[in-house]
DNA sequence: GTCACAATCGGGTTGATCCCTGAGCAGGCC
DNA sequence: GGCCTGCTCAGGGATCAACCCGATTGTGAC
């Protein structure tokens, strides 16, 4: 596990240009191990052929990036995933960490940083870029360390159907027709979802329900 | 201008990584005259050095991808410009493509294809992924040839800016102090935002951002 | 110079949204 | 029976959003 040589790496990225870029970048100093460019494939790869860490480009079509990082971490908990990204928004990180990412860096680090990034997360470390770790540390303290739940977990059903109804962008007057109950009741649902997720309006709530894909 | 050898590149791109890859896929078949991860600079440059075909990340923070494309088509029209893309929506094609862009390719071609792609752009050829093409063609049909407006083009630049900021969820006010302008300005450019685009409230406008990736 | 237009502001109105403090009712749990 | 939680609703106040009216400045076209 802890090879003081290079470790074994293998690569998941959608685009071919950039997968070859990464690998210009590291291939000197770690063992690529396999690439793919979809979530089946990369599945199936990863189980079969263990690598040490898991380059993996989050931003893949149908959110497939989350779906490979939570398969890999339930059924090869000792592969390390370090998560790639164009995105450095709080909300995105904190929900990957939750799904196992031992790791997330931006797609705009340099070459030795990646490897180094690499390597640290071959040996146990957990590496984010320097601007993303406060949030992290701050998601954690808040969560008191242990039972983690999902932001979205902590909603009561009839909160999310209101949640999902607000993100398409319907009215108040709207929701309440559609599910025929009154505007009073809409806008308590949506007081507590805001509470919960600390948000301050409903646009900021739009943009997270797109983030997370629940419209 | 009609090189038969290795046309002059210039390599635009905020992240080290995705340049690497594409230097690392195409170096051996043009001639790259330099690089820029920001709007002035790249500006600046590729006026300086005049290469005959631009790749352009339009993915830039602030827009600035169309920012280095407009100045470029009227600083150096001689300079063709072909862009990178991760969006195949056809709004943002269209939009380009009336900028100035003379060629689109998403980034997930391959290595040889993009050779091929920045050679016949050198050439004066327009290049466009094969799932475009059909958009392309049609948006001009349909326009009778002349005067085209996309729904975003009739948009001032300041418009599109405030667009921007209320689709991801900003009051008026925060917008208002974010560019240094009254609440009232803010109004206007919504409103005239909203009027354009037929459209009733900022939440139809978030959903219209969302649905062309102009977040 | 005139005209159009982009960009900048203001006053004022109406409805929607946000937040707070309440409250009643049903169902599950001890 | 108490207790908690989820869902339902109301009143009222503070703020925001959308639209109406108006205005000035600067720039570029004709």
């Amino acid at each position: 596990m802890t090879e003081a040589t290079a470790p074994s790496v293998f690569l998941v990225d959608d685009h071919a240009l950039i997968r070859s870029g990464i690998r210009a970048e590291i291939a000197s100093a770690v063992h690529l191990v396999g690439e793919a460019d979809e979530v089946d494939a990369a599945i199936e790869l990863i189980c079969e052929r263990r690598p040490d860490v898991v380059l993996l480009d989050v931003h893949m079509p149908n959110g497939g990036g989350l779906a490979v990082l939570e398969a890999v971490t339930r059924a090869c908990p000792a592969t390390r995933v370090l998560v790639l990204s164009v995105s450095d928004a709080a909300e995105d990180v904190i929900a990957l960490i939750r799904a196992g990412a031992r790791g997330y860096v931006t797609k705009n680090i340099s070459g030795p940083d990646l490897i180094e990034a690499v390597q640290r997360v071959a040996e146990g470390d957990a590496v984010f870029s320097p601007r993303l770790a406060g949030f992290v540390l701050d998601a954690y303290a808040s969560s008191g360390g242990g039972e983690v739940d999902d932001e979205l977990h902590q909603l009561t059903p009839r909160e999310r159907q209101v949640l999902r109804h607000i993100a398409r962008g319907y009215a108040y007057k709207e929701v309440a027709r559609e599910l025929g109950i009154s505007i009073k009741t809409v806008e308590s649902h949506v007081s507590a979802v805001l509470r919960k997720l600390q948000l301050s309006n409903r646009h900021q709530l739009t943009n997270w329900a797109n983030e997370r894909r629940l419209v």
